[in-house]
RNA sequence: CGGGGUGUAGCUCAGUUUGGCUAGAGCGCUACGUUCGGGACGUAGAGGUCGCAGGUUCAAAUCCUGUCACCCCGACCA
């Protein structure tokens, strides 16, 4: 058992930070709330970036870049939107510091308009589209941004809930509500393959009541996701705007029709928690589990030897095996590059830079295990000098510590891309196995009671959503409603709240 | 912003109640040796303005005052 990781049993959230901490995937940075992504976690977010950037260019989406601090009036111009982040900003009010006579350094010159550091785009962005657009010819415009946004939240989590997040921001303005709509929906569904297929994480598409909604949209959609501990985490939004914005910000154009109309916006967003969600919906009790599809080294090379007449014997083979894993060019080539330390690195993959590493350190072989294996590698491939003699190399599957023999007439990069082809499918099929196992169906509230506080997990009832219903029922229970699902059944039935008749099902549960 | 707690080595902490010798342990780190197919051991070593400022005292990590920071529980949240 892993000696500095917590059991998820014991004590869940201590789990998910001792991971990280193994893992080096994140720090706490000096300033509160805000964290340091490590290389090994920053990885795993280029990751991210790679698939879903290539998602929304094939979508028709072009990538631009708005400014981090915005002119604090812009977020007076949209009354909900004022009112949901108002209380979660950091202002600048000063241009610059000057020194005292006791060395102290004090802002000076302050700003006449205090400038807000961006908790989202959609003012700035408004604020350009209103001069961009004119025509209808001008529509669409399908721009997304990668960058940082700050919310002073109170209460922090590494990843999950940081004051400062990196995130992307897709915003769009559309000629008609159709387009909006369906430019909402698609990039919902963009979402939601791209954690199924990449991060191996099923969700829950639906839509967000009323009181769940992003301030200043007409509808909000989400991907909803299950966590290993039974909490709730909603993975991604895709809103449609309506006129809200474009109203707020003057984007008006002159239609077909000769007339002057405001235009209808979308945005849709999802963040570095998404790195979160993949680290609390896979890993174990021995540290992080990665989907290969994300995973920085794919395999790492374990080698085994006692002292230089082994290690010569050993190295040599292992040079085969990364030949015939990824080719003699990229073996000369790799030679040639700068290493960190005894630890080799070879690009299995050109496109993506996934790697193998070669773990050449004079460490016991145990301790290069467990360093691997708490990293989260898909793979890990041991060779010694029994291996040598038989012709053959240890696999060992991190998902569930499986290992087997291989002879090394079998072992090539398409083998090695159908290994982890495979614990890609698996691990979907896991999760996805253990969100079903816990999604229960409610016909009462005294259930619904129940199953949150002896289960965790979805519930699963007819509701009618209503904001005072929805509060009383996060009072009581600490659950809220989570999506109203795309899948319904088309039944009726009683809403467990007021027993009013309804056709809505919902989703509860305790959210992170 | 309310309630509770903690600041001592890179990390986890002991020592504070009852002031007293050169401030300790485990892990980690460095060197050497023996080890090495799932977390080894020995020896040597580096590493500290005891959160900060002031006070009491012959003497302060320890007592007093102030201050700052962080953590946990609530309210708020992708």
């Amino acid at each position: 058992m892993a000696k500095n990781i917590k059991p998820r049993s014991e004590d869940y959230s201590q789990w998910y930070l001792d991971v990280i901490k193994a893992a080096q995937l994140a720090d706490y940075a000096p300033v509160k709330g805000c964290m340091v992504i490590r290389p090994e976690g920053y990885a795993i977010w280029e990751a991210i970036q790679r698939e879903l950037d290539r998602r929304f260019k094939e979508t028709g989406h072009v990538n631009a870049y708005f400014p981090l601090l915005i002119p604090q009036s812009f977020l007076t111009k949209e009354a909900e939107h004022v009112e949901g982040f108002a209380m979660e900003c950091a202002i600048v009010t000063h241009t610059r510091l000057e020194k005292q006579a006791d060395g102290q350094l004090k802002p000076a010159s302050p700003i006449d308009e205090p400038l807000i550091i961006r908790p989202t785009s959609e003012t700035v962005i408004g604020h350009m589209y209103s001069q961009w657009v004119q025509s209808y010819r001008d529509l669409p415009i399908l721009v997304n941004q990668w960058c940082n946004v700050m919310r002073w939240e109170m209460r922090t989590r590494l990843f999950l809930r940081t004051a400062e997040f990196l995130w992307q921001e897709g915003h769009t303005a559309h000629e008609t509500a159709e387009e909006a709509q369906a430019e909402t929906m698609k990039m919902l569904d963009v979402y939601a393959d791209f954690a199924e297929n990449v991060l191996a994480l099923p969700v829950v598409k639906g839509a967000k009541t009323d009181s769940e909604k992003f301030p200043g949209a007409v509808t909000t959609y989400c991907i909803e996701a299950l966590m290993q501990d039974g909490k709730a985490l909603q993975a991604g939004t895709s809103h449609n705007l309506g006129q809200n914005f474009a109203k707020a910000f003057d984007i008006k154009f002159l239609g077909r029709d000769q007339k002057l109309q405001y235009a209808y916006t979308t945005s849709w967003g999802v963040s570095t928690r998404l790195i979160g969600a993949t680290i609390m919906a896979h890993s174990d009790d021995e540290g992080l589990i990665l989907p290969p599809r994300v995973a920085p080294n794919v395999v790492a090379i374990v080698p085994i030897f006692r002292g230089e007449q082994e290690m010569a014997k050993v190295r040599e083979y292992v040079r085969k095996v990364l030949v015939q894993l990824v080719g003699e060019e990229e073996v000369s080539a790799a030679e040639k590059r700068a290493r960190r330390g005894e630890i080799e690195s070879y690009f299995f993959d050109k496109t993506t830079h996934q790697s193998i590493v070669v773990d050449w350190r004079d460490a016991r072989p145990g301790d290069k295990q467990y360093h691997w294996e708490q990293r989260g590698v898909p793979f890990r491939i041991e060779a010694g000098p029994r291996d040598v003699d038989g012709n053959a190399i240890v696999l060992k599957k991190r998902l569930d510590r499986s290992k087997e023999t291989v002879n090394l007439a079998d072992v090539s990069a398409g083998w090695m891309r159908d290994k982890l082809d495979g614990v890609q499918q698996e691990m979907l099929a896991r999760a996805l196995a253990y969100r079903e196992a816990n999604t229960r169906e409610a016909t009462s509230y005294d259930e619904l009671k129940k199953i949150i506080e002896n289960d965790g997990g979805f519930v699963r009832c007819f509701f009618k959503p209503d904001r005072a219903s929805e509060a009383k029922i996060k009072e009581e229970t600490k659950a809220t409603v989570r999506c109203i699902p795309f899948a319904q059944s088309g039944k009726s039935g009683k809403c467990i709240f007021t027993g009013e008749d309804t056709s809505t099902e919902v989703l509860f549960a305790v959210a992170y």
